[in-house]
DNA sequence: TGTTTTTATCGTAATATTGCGATTGAAAAG
DNA sequence: CTTTTCAATCGCAATATTACGATAAAAACA
């Protein structure tokens, strides 16, 4: 990067440091979804989530050892990647899995592993 | 959380601003595995590693959109979670999947899916 | 021994993420 | 209408991640 003003300020402003627009959409999708599960507070809420009958709103940041602005930033995140659904219910926010997302990286998962060779090197 | 100086300096000093050691181990392990997969890059020589019958070293730079030093962290990254293994071959190095890691994910993946009820809210 | 080839590491710049307190917003209860 | 309650958002500080060029290290080759 010696300054020239060519025409790629709108990657640079855009996309950042991360070159993702540079790989394909589906290897940005998995990883995406990788991403939004890579934290032990997203594991543990998504696994809390799936460990209760009932879908669970508040109960989260009493079970969780994060602030309540912190798990709503978490919530936000899985929110967001479709790994979990929020329902307003009265004054508080109802939150469950999404079946569809975990399938798919199960299935992601099961395609990798039966790719695997024997022996490598 | 008050600002008491009674004797967290460790803590605060070895993780920083991310409280992985108010998770369970296997919180942290979970994690740390995906976050080493949630990458597009990461899963694009992962794939690449596998679609390929030989392993492969060097041909992932000419493969990837990124520089020999960036695709050598990569590959650090995705070698210290375990994910692959790297063999050294004369003047090049020979990296490949260990399937160990992928089994794992697959059927972690797999047990969280089971439990997801039918409805939720 | 010197040179090339291949990979790892260092140093640095540019974001991105994590976490918190404070505040806001919106529905329920009084 | 006012207060309470629950969740989202804002603004900030402290890391962490991503990427690159430059350099080092180690084996193969001349």
């Amino acid at each position: 990067m010696k300054g020239h003003e060519d025409g790629c300020e709108i990657k640079r402003t855009i996309m950042g440091v991360t070159k993702s627009d540079q790989f394909s959409e589906r290897e940005n999708e998995i990883a995406g979804l990788l991403k939004a599960l890579a934290h032990p507070a997203r594991i543990a809420i998504v696994e809390y989530l799936l460990s209760v009958d009932s879908c669970i709103c508040g109960d989260l940041v009493d079970h969780l050892p994060l602030a309540q602005s912190t798990v709503s930033q978490h919530l936000k995140e899985l929110k967001s990647a479709g790994i979990i659904q929020g329902n307003v219910e009265g004054t508080s926010i109802c939150y469950c899995i999404d079946e569809k997302v975990l399938g798919k990286l199960k299935s992601y998962f099961g395609k990798l592993e039966s790719k695997v060779k024997s022996k490598c090197c």
